[in-house]
DNA sequence: GGTATTTTCGAAAACGTTTTCGGTGCGAAA
DNA sequence: TTTCGCACCGAAAACGTTTTCGAAAATACC
């Protein structure tokens, strides 16, 4: 009870593996008797194209490579939900790889991926990278390859992106909307791009409701941790018991200082109010619930594949193909951390 | 600038292809002398095997599949997290496919991995799934194949498990043990395997210290979700104002009742004490924080695959293997919501 | 009936590897 | 000198497919 080949139903048709492959794949030049004939018994033998052989041929595996920092966290694990399901709609599988934010790693995986001779790969850099010569390799090689989240900006290939920058000065827009004039910000470490943009966009913020930036009130993570973000709301209201507004660089440091106000009995909002990033689920099950921006991070997963799928097929045609720059919308969600 | 082969460092050196074949696999019969010029060249040629001529001609991919029902799951992606550390250790790489609860896209993401020849398939049924036509066929094939968390029980296939009877039990024997007398449980749906054994679970734990079981304690979410829980704890608290203690299916939904409690005034663990279950991030950060019961997601995956790995190694020698449970610990994590 | 055209088919090469089996050449034993 | 064993190497088949190109058969046209 072997697989069936195309040689088994040539044989016991009588006739060639040759006709039998093009009336499988509906060539012109095979009648429709033999067509038909070839079909029900393939049907009936529940042939299935060998895909060794097939990928062996045509050189193509029909399977992508994606390398990110770690699964578990929601953020990627929904990008990877929508690479998923767009790469199923177009017959690709996708193979996950995780660097651990490791840069060894990463470049360990990349080699790997490429001995399997994926079709492309997508990918989200670790925090460590500053070293891109495995990634340069890539593109020297023409291996289609689209970034996103994480990003090296020098690097010239295909991006999806959202506008850090753009979202942390409508962040800290929202809570001056909402009376805030003292505003502190808790930014993320920093090497990362988007911790430096988010940064960028309070700075303009401030500037732009003519609030004066002031350095003290700028604290850095550098783990990005739930713990993090409550010894600095302590440390916030020790140096500045005034401050009245807090933009913090994700939803779990937010959380963080949620948690120390709530033990401390400060009210949030009335005394201090708070806006993370990222709307991480817990941040509208928490009390009081987090406002935050909302990163469309399945429809980056989309986005993604889709940029990788252009390129793919780029390379099929021998096409070369100007790398592109997708940016996603992101949206303000209120919620109790900010009400009036 | 093309890959290199085996045909074109035997060109270079004026050798056969099988000699350059066998001195990288470092066979016996072949001198030093080639041995070492031919790792030279290989070596600076930057030589990889093509996996799609190693698949065809050895019949393995080197290649798992691995199908749950979401992604976006803390359980699920920390277990696929434990999968692919461990399939990375062995050489393998590992294919995610989501059947997103449903079972007529579990049938054919199965095809989808067999026609992909992965070497073997992990894999957690969906809500729906009853019919298990599709994993027969598998084991009829001879497929490796390992279930986790959620499985079926009449299928004679290795798995890996919790005692869900057990860690029940214990959940309700730690509400007991803090004083509580009178508990209410909001199960599962009645489909699936471990609600039902939750629920026994529960009831075991009752009479083990002589509480007597009460029916009308027991509330059967659906979609066990955030909105869910909140409306049974109002509900629990309308039925039985007297109920100071509740077990929860899940964490997601003990997070719900907590949101609700709070909302009115309840106090927790005071009045009525909460405990949940797996484990989530976000019941260490809630206030008041979560008791709950910690499953090994993260060891279940490294089981998993490693009982998929004897399950292959099995088969590539031709030997049957009879089907292996691994029934994992849990671990009552006791915090603020159960505090005497 | 002969020629041109279309329809239908198949031989064969190619993709890159692994492995079996047999063949050299050479030194040692008889 | 012959024979045997050993160390080293290579020819060739096989894995299952896709595709090119030419041949044969059937049909069309005059």
């Amino acid at each position: 009870m072997k697989e069936a080949t195309l040689k088994q139903i040539a044989e016991t048709l009588g006739i060639s593996i040759t006709t039998v492959s093009k009336a499988l794949k509906n060539y012109p030049d095979v009648s429709d008797k033999t067509r038909k004939a070839v079909h029900d018994l393939a049907h009936q033998l529940q042939y299935t194209p060998n895909s060794f052989a097939v990928n062996l041929r045509t050189k193509e595996s029909k399977t992508i490579g994606v390398i990110i920092p770690e699964l578990v966290h929601h953020f990627f694990s929904s990008v990877i939900d929508g690479i998923v399901a767009e790469a199923e709609k177009n017959g690709y599988l996708v193979i996950i790889q995780q660097s651990s934010e490791s840069v060894v790693m990463e470049k360990s995986q990349v080699e790997l991926l490429l001995n399997k001779r994926v079709d492309g790969i997508v990918m989200s850099l670790s925090n460590e990278s500053n070293d891109d010569e495995h990634l340069k390799e890539l593109l020297r090689r023409g291996v289609p390859f689209v970034q996103f989240d994480k990003i090296s900006k020098l690097l010239n290939s295909s991006k999806v992106i959202i506008d850090d920058q753009k979202a942390a000065l409508e962040a800290t827009a929202h809570l001056i909307s909402k009376g805030c004039t003292k505003i502190a910000h808790i930014r993320g470490p920093v090497n990362p791009q988007n911790a430096i943009d988010r940064f960028l966009g309070y700075k303009k913020g401030l500037e732009k409701h003519d609030i004066p930036f002031d350095p003290s009130l700028v604290y850095t993570c550098s783990r990005v941790s739930f713990e993090e973000g409550k010894e600095f709301a302590a440390q916030i209201i020790k140096d500045h018991p005034d401050v009245d507004g807090i933009f913090c660089i994700t939803d779990l440091v937010a959380v963080g200082v949620l948690a120390y106000f709530n033990e401390n009995n400060i009210k949030v909002p009335q005394q201090i109010k708070v806006i993370g990033f990222s709307n991480w689920f817990m941040s509208q099950v928490i009390t009081p619930s987090l406002s935050t921006v909302e990163q469309p991070s399945y429809d980056m997963g989309v986005a993604a594949f889709n940029l990788l799928l252009e390129e793919m097929n780029a390379r099929k045609e021998n096409r070369s193909m100007e790398p592109k720059t997708v940016r996603l919308e992101t949206q303000i969600i209120e919620r109790e951390s900010t009400r009036a």
